[in-house]
DNA sequence: TATTTATATTAGACATTTCTAATCTTGATT
DNA sequence: AATCAAGATTAGAAATGTCTAATATAAATA
């Protein structure tokens, strides 16, 4: 089989698991309470407590949905003491968010 | 109550019910299927027979999730006697799978 | 009009996700 | 050491999503 060959199937091979990669990591956002997390990071991190605050749901129920989260790299944890602070991970799932925003959002200007 | 009270309300309200429907149209897209789908049309239209081709799964199973795609108002199906054409329905949808790309595929440039 | 082609629909088995309630762990205070 | 506070983990019931196989519809062709 040529390079050019193995190329091409190595090509489709990388996109497969691309697309496998970016469903778990768009399904993961799209849970309600999950986007609503991501909407309130934002650019800042949260303890766990403000989460559930804001969110309002049970202390559990926002631990396995941030657990989630940070499982598919869309969030990370910093532990302070006592608390966690989440925040999101890097600057391109922020820019994905702000699109996001931009797409379904009434106010987002 | 005051206006302004009012219109904070509204604003809860409206950025609710935007996540609910931000959240619908996302997981829509998580399917890997359906990611694929959806990475295939680009900004062309395609018919069924086209996806369920490069795609490879039943004829049936695609026309379900083409199904889904349409009623969350990601493809607009254009008919034309025998065939169905489907492409992705706005400029700022294409964008955002545009972002995707950027974010969870490896070769994007 | 009978057949073929393209697509949609339906039912139901199976798999996955989600939430609640209870329990565990860890670090801070008393 | 006992208690408290913040967060994680677990089990299991209920809801939702997915696929397959069979059937339906609608337009084109023989």
């Amino acid at each position: 089989m040529s390079t050019v060959e193995n190329e091409v199937l190595a090509d489709h091979e990388d996109s497969e698991k691309d697309i496998e990669k970016a469903s778990r990591s768009i399904k993961a956002m799209s849970h309600p309470l999950r986007l609503k997390i991501l909407c309130i990071l934002g650019e800042k991190e949260f303890s766990v407590q403000d989460i559930v605050e804001t969110v309002g749901t049970s202390q559990s129920n926002i631990s396995q949905h941030l657990g989630i989260l940070k499982d598919k790299g869309i969030l990370v944890a910093r532990k302070d003491s006592n608390k966690v602070f989440y925040s999101v991970s890097d600057r391109q799932t922020l820019m994905l968010l702000e699109m996001m925003r931009k797409v379904f959002c009434s106010n987002s200007d």
